[in-house]
DNA sequence: CCATATTTGTAGCCTGTGCTACATTTTAGC
DNA sequence: GCTAAAATGTAGCACAGGCTACAAATATGG
């Protein structure tokens, strides 16, 4: 393997700059809001079928076909053809991460005086972009606050 | 089964579920991103460049060239080669919510006690999945606290 | 147990974002 | 004014997410 002439894969430099872009974390995002959903057709429903993941999440059964099968290839769900969805323990694990992350952002939200709909529309948005030091601000918001106060 | 079988276009479903997936939206939060940084760049040097665009956004400059075709095609920017981008009319226009709209995350980031650098980071990320009833609460809430300086 | 409906899978297309490699145009320096 | 550097543009590749159309497997109801 000693590098063939044609490429030489060129060092790229360390890109810094806003590190958001990179396309990449967009579809690491689509994977958490996958093993999420997972997650809990599991725990409601006792299983994640393909349909039923597609039609939460507002796409057809194809896409939803491809994601999965990038999610296994990246080891966080086990997939066999026809059967029910499975999560890895890494999936299982993110999905957790994931789903605390949520409930922080909704909860947060909907002390501020956000409608319950529209927190949980948000905050499905926003918990991908939250870091640690901004969801532990919210957190110790929360325990100030005591807890969800209704608006006005 | 009269219908001819090449193409008739199916009538798509609604389409209801998640909004939030739907692909498209991610395209227009970076049109945002550009259209913003575009608006900055003019501000403070004069111009917008293709080059600047690219490294501020960590990106190479063809990829910011191929975004900018699209946003022209959009009506958002009015480019000629080699020369700086402009913003049309609609273009400044979004970028002005833009701004605002990321002033008002940034600030109401730090007034919860996040530090500055985190604030900016995570706003860029946050403030393309905050509806206007968010950021409603945002404003009211640096309002009951205080330092508020109205991003204008 | 078979026919049909539903679910799942596969093929193939489009668009958007990222890249490298290379061509062209501007800009700077001499 | 001309040459070299920088900026910009273009071609073409890869991958992800979206789709429709169609094929195959599984479930369901006589």
């Amino acid at each position: 393997m000693n590098c063939p002439p044609t490429k030489a894969a060129k060092v790229r430099p360390p890109l810094q700059g806003n590190p958001r872009r990179t396309r990449q974390e967009h579809s690491q995002e689509i994977a958490l809001d996958y093993v999420e959903l997972i997650a809990e057709l599991i725990a409601t429903t006792g299983a994640a079928r393909v349909t039923n993941l597609a039609r939460r999440l507002g796409v057809t059964h194809v896409t939803v076909n491809r994601t999965i099968q990038r999610l296994q290839r990246g080891g966080l769900v086990n997939a066999q053809p026809y059967r029910s969805i499975l999560l890895t323990e890494a999936g299982r694990k993110l999905s957790e991460e994931s789903r605390r992350r949520h409930e922080i952002v909704v909860e947060f939200l909907k002390s501020l005086g956000v409608p319950d709909a529209v927190a949980h529309l948000d905050a499905e948005g926003m918990e991908h972009h939250v870091s640690r030091k901004t969801l532990s601000a919210f957190v110790k918001h929360l325990e100030r606050c005591g807890r969800h106060q209704p608006p006005q």
